[in-house]
DNA sequence: GAAATATAGTTGACTAGGAAACAATACCAA
DNA sequence: TTGGTATTGTTTCCTAGTCAACTATATTTC
């Protein structure tokens, strides 16, 4: 009683995509939870990282998430002291975020495990074919004009 | 004070997928939104489209889901007369999906959308880039097992 | 310089999922 | 046939987001 044929999912590309992302991000997350950190965390002090520091709604704009997602955010990472949060002596509303020295430190483990997920996933292609799925993949962004971090 | 240097987040092959895989799946959770459905509804109408009955758990089990989310989701999608539940004549903890009338109506609609946001995205790719992407996921697929249907 | 408007961050209500405890039923083994 | 175990689906509690209302401070405009 299927009355019109439908494709299959499977005929879309989104879809693949979208089984393999969706496995490779948990699998790195399973990894990030050894560390107790989740990827929206461990995104946020890698932006940190590199910066010194960075206002609450900079960062919302960078990884596309809410300035509220943002606000719960840091204030879970404040609460396992790998960030910081001053007030900014110019602007009485605005904030600064920075990595605390713990923090910091722990930038470099986690960017093992992210290097060690990809080579999991993605080490066994050739160099030439990562090349072409990056491109690709670049390509796709560049021509939807997509900028945001992704976090999940 | 950018102590050690850690390579940029986009290194990882793993971030341009998510990044675009987050887009596309957004982008089509927009489109589905005018049918009042969501991408995870989606898939399960889809599920259903070609199978007659289906018990939740194996639904669960092909969409990669808990039981307790598959028994929220089919209630959500019999509140909106799109799929019905029936008991099982034969196992009386058992229970059968399977989609309504107006549901089976709808997976059309809802495929012409998949198609629409597949073709956006991917559309400008030659079919050899996209042959040589899909074979590269699935070849990544394969190789982790993942069996199971993104939903999100 | 006062009033309107804009911006930064927080909060509360809501959503969709996971994990684990649970109830009901089925299966199995002695 | 009865007692233990397995399985099915539901429910409760938790998490991490969104959205929209809110507070406080800045900026603009007249």
């Amino acid at each position: 009683m299927t009355h019109p044929p439908v494709p299959a999912l499977t005929t879309h590309l989104g879809y693949w995509l979208r089984m393999v992302s969706n496995q490779v991000s948990l699998a790195f997350a399973k990894r990030l939870e050894a560390k107790d950190v989740t990827v929206a965390e461990w995104v946020v002090m890698r932006e940190l990282y590199d910066v010194e520091t960075l206002a609450p709604s900079r960062l919302a704009d960078r990884l596309g998430m809410t300035r509220g997602a943002i606000s719960k955010l840091a204030e879970r990472l404040i609460a396992k002291a790998l960030i910081a949060r001053d007030a900014s002596p110019a602007d009485g509303r605005a904030q600064t975020l920075r990595l605390t020295g713990e923090g910091r430190l722990l930038v470099p483990e986690l960017a093992a495990l992210a290097d060690a997920n990809d080579a999991a996933y993605f080490g066994h292609l050739t160099p030439a074919e990562r090349k072409a799925m990056e491109d690709m993949l670049k390509a796709v962004a560049k021509r939807q004009d997509i900028r945001t971090i992704p976090v999940e």
